[in-house]
DNA sequence: TATAATTATGTAAGTGATTACATAAAACAC
DNA sequence: GTGTTTTATGTAATCACTTACATAATTATA
């Protein structure tokens, strides 16, 4: 029974890992077995070493081989034991220290070569026999991990099926205390409610629908867990405002999917630009507006002014002509 | 400048190592950039106990994963502080501790179930769209190395490479002298040169030769380094003897070269068996001549009786019909 | 039913890499 | 030319394994 196999592409990585430690103990066992002293984890540092005419840097080794630069100072310092390589200040720059083949390397590099050529065939004919190019397919591969690493796109994936997991509703009169409830939380955490929020926040009907904006909410399952509102600040303007995400769901795409909607709603009124005020201390939801095109614009000291408070560092702006 | 991609076949175990490396770091990043708190390397060991319905022991998981048990000790602890999992003693055997899943560990199967997904979809996303069935690849590759390890395919290719460097040379006058100095070295070393030894090896042409034998010589390069014999016994049994290789070259394949020219002239000149004498103590020759078919046999205490001293605790013998 | 062999687990030490930080020299900017 | 930044290397700590050995419990065997 072998549980890694089964898992097929789930495990992919741990199975690649055993088969490459495979490969590694393959190249040792060969090397132990003609009692000759090397290991195969020294091979590319000291044959870059070899092949190149010229005394190489650590850094220089580390770039070409793109492994760190402790990994090729504890690779050196062992050839170095073995007096196979020696290392010696550049003249130029003393911080560099350069490293070459010793009579000694060089002797051991004449009776490896052939064996090193040994290793090249019995490898690839491996590879031929199982009928696969390998070094063509770890290109395509490498090709397609640079486009995007691994990482990214599983965050990708994962974040999307966030999203669609999110259903926005409507405003509607029985929803209306969640509007008050999610957007308290934050305030009297972060800041404090203030009289005009409260006033707001308790008549939603009539001091933002009936104004020509919106309510819209959030529903993540059985829970309503984010809401905000638009406001019409003029008949080309609208605002976002009253954004409230439920702080136990953070990071679940529940703000993103507000903020498209409310985007999509605004541009239905025939809105010509957004505007949203933040705190700069709200990195999220700065990153988050930004990422939906939103560009930090000065506060207009005239219309605005009176709103400004402590929480309303930022004001950003969309276009959506 | 990518020095590993460079070097092909060579260094392709460093670049699969680079590459795993690459899907490691990916899902380390997947899990922290989404603040849970879980590790790629906790997978295999984790989901194993999970899909089981049963507890499972610490030498289970690692003979199904084809890890080393301390390595699943390590990680079992680990799971078992994030309070993951949990183990007890086993009540038949009380040498074995069960592990099994804890309702937290539970729970946060439930959250990872589509994030794993997720994963999945992403990788086997990667190898499609470079056209590679990697999954299909790693199970030819494996099947490959079942059947002989890279180490022994290496090596099988180095001694043939060895073996085809020795050139066989017939007797000439001018190479007696090599015929005792190589002897005298190891006698001298091992044992001690005897009156017998002396006689044979200063005249080879009428102890060996002229009594239907041969001697043979090894070259490598320019020097003459190894030479054997074959003393013929009667009509229809040969002995090999004198078998000498030079020390700094042993392990290059000519004792082998050597004994493989020695049978096929003792067949040429009729020989229907060969015998030899040789030590127990000398492995490296016990083990060449068993390996080209020789048997140990009891010496045959009236023919051979006087011959035997102290370095010949073992007789051999290869049927040639 | 002692005794030996096997099995299951645990522990210690070593390996081959990494990240994070420290230091020194050189290059750059004003 | 003086202060800042960058570059090159070194060191420490850590990590995820491995091998080698130790111990305890069970099973096989004479």
């Amino acid at each position: 029974m072998d549980f890694v196999k089964e898992l097929g592409y789930l495990a992919i990585a741990s199975r690649m890992k055993r088969l490459t430690d495979r490969f590694m103990r393959g190249g040792s066992m060969a090397y132990k077995s003609l009692n000759i002293d090397f290991e195969p984890r020294w091979f590319t540092v000291f044959y870059l070493i070899f092949s190149q005419d010229r005394p190489l840097s650590i850094s220089e080794i580390a770039g070409s081989l793109k492994i760190s630069h402790p990994a090729v100072i504890q690779t050196t310092q062992m050839l170095v034991k073995k007096e196979l390589i020696r290392s010696f200040q550049d003249t130029q720059d003393r911080r560099i220290r350069r490293l070459a083949m010793t009579p000694k390397g060089k002797e051991l590099v004449r009776f490896l070569l052939p064996i090193w050529n040994d290793f090249e065939t019995a490898t690839s004919e491996i590879f031929e026999g199982a009928g696969v190019d390998m070094l063509d397919i770890l290109q395509r591969i490498e090709t397609r991990l640079d486009e995007e690493e691994i990482g990214s796109r599983i965050i990708t994936r994962i974040k999307q099926r966030m999203y669609d997991a999110v259903e926005i509703l409507d405003y509607s009169p029985k929803h209306k205390e969640h509007f008050r409830r999610l957007n308290y939380d934050w305030l009297e955490k972060y800041f404090e409610v203030e009289e005009l929020d409260k006033k707001i926040l308790m008549n939603p009907e009539e001091e933002i629908i009936r104004k020509g904006g919106d309510v819209i909410f959030a529903r993540l399952g059985k829970d309503i867990v984010g809401t905000t509102a638009i406001l019409k600040t003029d008949d080309e303007t609208f605002e976002i405002a009253k954004m409230a995400v439920d702080e136990k769901v953070q990071g679940r795409q529940i703000g993103r999917k507000l903020s498209d909607e409310a985007i999509a709603r605004a541009r239905q009124r025939g809105a010509k630009k957004l505007i949203l005020k933040t705190d700069h201390r709200l990195r999220a939801a700065v990153n988050l507006y930004r990422s939906l095109g939103f560009k930090v614009s000065k506060p207009e000291t005239a219309a605005s002014g009176k709103h400004m408070r402590e929480r309303c560092g930022i004001q950003m702006k969309l276009n959506l002509c």
